[in-house]
DNA sequence: TATAATATTGTAATCATTACAAAATTGATA
DNA sequence: TATCAATTTTGTAATGATTACAATATTATA
């Protein structure tokens, strides 16, 4: 999904459409998200984006990220790890944790007939699916990438 | 789903069916969280177990509740709120969690066609569905069970 | 330019969970 | 029944992600 490049403009343009002010921060953070699907968590977006800008404060990354998925630009994933991580694409879909080195992949879902039934009157505003497992790499004992301990110390 | 209450005995054989060792903390754990399904965390199972088991210390709960999962007697179910909270019963099922208050309901799914499709070779152990939003009571302006502050302070 | 509103920063809390070692309990065996 | 080893339970001290909050900086506007 989505080949193309945005520029910062037309990434600030995404933000102001959504009555959000476009500043450096929000707009790096949202590019960022873009641009590298590894579903991150708010430490290592805050340690990538210092190196462009050098006054950055971790407080402003979780106050861009709690911005940005309160506005539906981006999704928080949840790890049950005590960590969430981030996902640029809102669009409907799954996600595969790899209980083993923390990576989280994307699933496409073809869920043609998920219909939930009666519940009482709750107004549900956000739906999601996750799977929990072992990943390709992790599976064959291929542990090049260094096992990050069960409990997802990761983050990207 | 379950309508008849087990004995302490029965739950005892359960474990012991997990090759889990019956003792008084995990039979009481598991026979709570039969018995009460609103999905508390692990503090409120805490509170409550100590008026029975006045030595009970938390890190016991914690350990229980790691012990039964880890052996798929319980789910563990994410919240995203920095808290765990769990479910007696670990049947496919989905979760709603309404944002307002912290309740967990379960979700009687009909995915008939919740086809996952290619995952390269990653081994998926668990699937899950989240659903979140306002439930009744909070949404009809019903604040009566005290607002626990969007982020799910409660447990229970 | 002055002013108000908003963004950003830094530091200090919060709080669920884990680590770890000591103490208690259990089960099997002699 | 006494003993010993294994397991469970306990208590306390860390850990680590996230939030609270007040101060500072920046931006937009009159």
């Amino acid at each position: 999904m989505e080949l193309t490049l945005k520029t910062p403009k037309e990434i600030g343009d995404m933000l102001k459409a959504r009555g959000v002010k476009p500043s450096v921060i929000r707009i790096k953070v949202m590019q960022y998200l873009l641009e590298n699907r590894v579903h991150p968590n708010a430490d290592s977006i805050y340690k990538v984006l210092l190196k462009d800008i050098p006054t950055l404060s971790k407080t402003s990354i979780y106050n861009t990220l709690k911005t940005l998925s309160s506005k539906g630009m981006i999704l928080e994933v949840m790890t049950g790890a005590g960590e969430i991580r981030f996902d640029g694409y809102p669009a409907r879909h799954g996600h595969f944790l790899c209980v083993e080195c923390g990576k989280i992949m994307d699933v496409n879902l073809e869920c043609t007939a998920c219909k939930i039934p009666d519940l009482n009157g709750c107004k549900v505003t956000e739906q999601s699916i996750y799977l929990k497992g072992i990943c390709a790499e992790c599976g064959s004992g291929d542990k090049k990438n260094g096992k990050k301990s069960g409990k997802s110390k990761q983050g990207a």
